[in-house]
DNA sequence: TGCGAACCGTACCGTACGGTACTGATGGAG
DNA sequence: CTCCATCAGTACCGTACGGTACGGTTCGCA
């Protein structure tokens, strides 16, 4: 059915072809530029240099292009695993920070931070699976690298904690606190980016007095 | 101008009549019921039994009725100081949990909810005032009395921190890690209220182990 | 009793959006 | 060459919203 060669590229098995990929491109990137607001069809269609008809085609609907858009950027995002070689304490602290920072970074994001408002706005009505759609796919899949982490650091005997999950919540609080509320509420990311490495030192650090084996 | 008696009475000085106070409860509720798209200048009219001339002629614009929503919500909530009495350790622990536990409260409440989602929603597009007053009037209230609450804390010796922001930062973290997110997103706050308790004392625990003094 | 301000209810207008239908062009298959 | 599927571009429709204008009503006040 509809074609023999279908050309799926970039689509990571999300059954996308490469044209349905580049549009789904142009509307984060309206979405990232203007908001919500400015995600209209006619403006992707516009944007991408495709109908609307196709765009009903082939997403159904306006909900199915945003649910196509977020599915689309989580397949981008590709969560590099943790080496599982033996570690050390002050190779564990390098790869805690490492993670930190690169939360900050992801969480700040211009796509991350668009995508983050355009599921808390439609979090309000019923029904709507964006909300759930992200934390599945993002936080879930973060959590996965930071889960493998600290088990890998309790094997090692350098962590102490009974319960995964929190200890994974405290990492995340201390290093993330209340910054990614504060971005999601305009606030300019600009001068907070350059302060992300200390940051993430510190929180790391807090995190290794509550969770580290002492010797 | 406009009639001697104004009545005003639970505006709390925000030059608002009881009239119009009425108009935003209302306001709010249709909000908090049905997110941002349900928020018509028609519903409003209609659910508070005024028109939509008298709308724009005391708000000027839908804008100016967001505004004025968040205003007065503001205005509602009240920090309760604490009591500047002698600290023992005991005590300030009480305090801190007591703290926590109303900070997860707040946050988790119809209305702060929903206006967050608001601001957030209308964050995107520039000179969008609203997550720049929801931060001053939300979080720096509540942060003051966290600040007095830490530095009554260092006074008594019972803590010890340099940085009081980066201290309130650390218990703000541990205490709400990524619930607030996952509220937002939809989450029903429903099955994790019962464990608020139990979550404010073990995060509280764990910001004295960072910052409390050892004897 | 008459005046005037505020206000409710509703009708109205322009616009913009979601979604559908139609036309014409392209390009591959038989 | 012909047929057929796909798609771009555009016109179109119904609806809903922000904002304005108007008639009717209440109520304080002289």
């Amino acid at each position: 059915m509809q074609g023999v060669l279908e050309s799926r590229g970039a689509s990571a098995g999300s059954g996308l072809t490469e044209r349905q990929g580049a549009v789904l491109e142009q509307a984060l990137r309206l979405l990232v530029d203007g908001g919500e607001k400015a995600l209209t069809t006619a403006g992707v269609a516009r944007a991408a240099n495709c109908s609307k008809e196709s765009l009903y085609k082939w997403f159904g609907d306006r909900d199915g292009l945003l649910s196509a858009m977020i599915g689309y950027q989580a397949s981008k995002v590709r969560t590099l695993d943790v080496s599982a070689g033996a570690l050390d304490a002050a190779g564990l602290r390098r790869h805690l920070v490492a993670f930190a920072k690169d939360l900050l970074d992801v969480l700040a994001g211009d796509v991350s931070l668009a995508l983050n408002r355009l599921a808390i706005g439609q979090a309000s009505r019923e029904g709507s699976k964006l909300g759930h759609m992200l934390q599945e796919r993002g936080r879930r899949q973060i959590g996965r690298r930071a889960g493998a982490l600290l088990e890998a650091g309790r094997k090692a005997r350098l962590l102490a904690f009974d319960d995964a999950e929190e200890a994974y919540g405290a990492l995340y609080g201390l290093v993330v606190s209340d910054w990614h509320l504060r971005m999601l509420l305009g606030e300019e990311p600009g001068e907070m980016k350059k302060s992300f490495s200390r940051r993430a030192e510190r929180a790391v650090d807090a995190f290794l007095t509550l969770y580290g084996k002492k010797e």
